[in-house]
Order: structure tokens, then C-alpha cells, then sequence
DNA sequence: GTCTATAATAGGATAGAC
DNA sequence: GTCTATCCTATTATAGAC
């Protein structure tokens, strides 16, 4: 039974986890309703179109917080170094150290509809873009930048697939350290 | 509707492909059913628990299917570099070059029973042993080789969640090259 | 071992009052 | 903008005939 809340944000960030930790067919309007303490229809009321519009939101926001903290932090004009530790800061912080599922690999392990599938391509790409620029920035070739941006975050996600079936984050904290290393070992 | 099969090792593989493409939530007794061609009393009949008792089977094959055609492979008496080659020609049909999502990785995603869990634990020690021992037979220190095999898996399973999202098969592949690679560039 | 029929429940979604 | 009440369908599961 959680606290009331206020803004439309806030009701996606209790959705969020939702989709996260259940997936979207294991998400029923049941868990949406409790986490969020609205009914069913205040629901419908926010997301006419259901579910599906439900997860379209979250997933508009995971894009969202892409863009700020780990797109937004390669931006900044501190050292590449403390820039790399920011973003692993911030993925050990979003993902418990490895402990949690990622909304991401959720829904795309999902049969959703079309609208969900792009949002999650849209998402991943800014992930992908952020990454890849990091790659770039640490004195990377081109091809291999484009490389190891994906790779690495298909490591990452991995990692947090075999966590939900083995409890091991080993593998997740030495992503991290492979991204902290573009700085130069 | 699938032509009627015979033995129980059919209807499992039948089962295997529904919780592959839905997951344990995605998967309807409607979605199994038609699969295998049974009513969902013949079903009952075969699986006692239902889905839960289902989904077991399918794991319990999977890891058999890793044991006798991976883990398997790595004690015949061929080359190092043929036995990787075997073991990434088994994975490429297994995944369909990587356009295929992985039951492991899918049921891992879902919040099924424990007993399904376990089964999941077991299949991926299975593979992980195997890698692990390839890895060891390619010269790499017990550390590292402990190390690759987790991460490679881990590799593997997200790039086949990236490919729900995005469509691209460029990282399964490069982690098959990955594997190639244990036997001396 | 498979079927038809049916129960019991949960799921997604809507109507209409406040 | 939220609620109660309701609808319809799908889902899991079982009973009992063949």
C-alpha cells in the first residue's frame, strides 16, 4: 500500500518498477493498480489505451533518464575518467548492483505490441549512442567503438539475466570495471 | 495445427519452442496445447502441475541438450579449434544465428516457481562448465577462464535481448567469433 | 492417453456516479 | 481525477466419458 502520490511522473516511476521486476505479461492491471494506488479506471483514465500504453510511457521515461544521466553526464567537462565512474555510478545505483532486472531486457523479452518494440529501439540506441562516445572519446577506433558499445551493453544485460537465474552479480561488476578501464588501465 | 507426435520427448520439444517465443507468463495453456497438438486435459495428464511442471521439462531437456551437444563435444578427440567451431555451429542452429530468443534467458525473466528456478541454476552451471573447461584447455589462467565462460555467457544472453529490440545479430555473432578465438587467433 | 464439457478465477477494459 | 460496479474474455485447472 504506497503513499499518494502527485504528478504523472511520479505514477510512471511506480509502473516502472512494476514492468521491471514482473515483465509485461507478468504485469497485470492488478499490480499496476496496487503499486500505484489508483484503480483500475484512474488508470485508463491517465493511459487510454492500457497496458500497452502503460509500458510506452515507462519506457519514453527509461529513454528519458538515458538522456540525463548517462547520455548527459559524457557531456560534462570533467576528466573521461570521472565521467566513466559517474555512469557506472549510476548503473550500479539503477540496477542494486546488479541485483535487479533491467525494464529494458524485460519488455524486449516480451511479445508487445509495435509501439513497445520502438520505444525500446529508441531507448537502447541512446544507450548505444552514449556508450559509443564514451568508446570514441577514450582514443577508440571507429569500428571498434561501434563494437564494443553494443557488446558491452549486451554484457551488461546478460549479466542481469544470469543474476535472475544464478544470484551471481560477478559478472555485472566486472562490466563496470570494463567501462571504468576506457580510461586507460 | 502440428502434425500429432508420438513420444514424450516430442511434446517437450514442442513445449520448448512456446516458452522460448512467450516466456512462462506469455506461454497460455491455449499456446501449449495448440503446440503440441494435445488438449489441455492431455496435458494435465502428462504434467500434473501444469505450466510449472512443463516449463521443468523443457529446462531439464535444455541442460541435456547442453550436455550432450556442448559439453559434450568438448571431450572428443579432435582439435581444440574443431571442438569451438562445433560447439559455435551448435549455437548458431540453436539460436538461428541469433534471431532466436533463448528459454533460459526468457524463463530467468519470469517470476516462476522455484523449482523452475533450480532447474534454471542447473542448466546454466551445465554451460558454464563447459565453456569454463574449453577455456582452461585454451591455456587461459583458472581465474580468467572462470571469469570468460560467465562473461561470455553473459554476452550471449544479452545480445540475443538486444536482438528483441533492435533487430541486429552483429554481437551474437562477434560473440561466436569470440569463442573461435579461445584457439589462437 | 485422449477427448468434451465445465468449473472457478483472474485478466483487461468500460460505464457512470461523485 | 478518482471511485465502485460491472462486463467479457481468457486462463488455469478438473471431472468424467471413451
Amino acid at each position: 500500500m504506497p503513499a499518494p502520490l502527485a504528478s504523472k511522473d511520479e505514477i510512471i516511476d511506480r509502473l516502472f518498477t512494476v514492468f521491471r521486476d514482473h515483465g509485461f505479461e507478468g504485469a497485470s492491471l492488478s499490480d499496476l493498480s496496487r503499486a500505484t494506488g489508483l484503480g483500475k479506471s484512474s488508470l485508463y483514465h491517465h493511459f487510454p489505451n492500457g497496458k500497452t500504453q502503460m509500458a510506452e510511457a515507462v519506457l519514453e521515461r527509461a529513454t528519458s533518464v538515458i538522456d540525463s544521466d548517462i547520455a548527459g553526464v559524457t557531456k560534462l567537462g570533467i576528466p573521461l575518467k570521472a565521467r566513466l565512474h559517474k555512469v557506472v555510478a549510476t548503473l550500479e545505483q539503477m540496477y542494486a548492483g546488479g541485483r535487479t532486472a533491467c525494464v529494458l531486457g524485460q519488455l524486449a523479452s516480451s511479445n508487445a505490441s509495435a509501439e513497445v518494440r520502438q520505444g525500446l529501439r529508441i531507448a537502447f540506441d541512446h544507450w548505444i549512442g552514449a556508450i559509443e562516445s564514451l568508446a570514441l572519446e577514450s582514443g577508440m577506433p571507429a569500428e571498434r567503438a561501434h563494437h564494443f558499445s553494443r557488446d558491452w551493453i549486451a554484457w551488461v544485460q546478460g549479466s542481469l539475466v544470469m543474476q535472475a537465474a544464478t544470484g551471481e552479480t560477478a559478472s555485472f561488476q566486472r562490466a563496470m570495471d570494463a567501462l571504468v578501464a576506457l580510461s586507460g588501465e
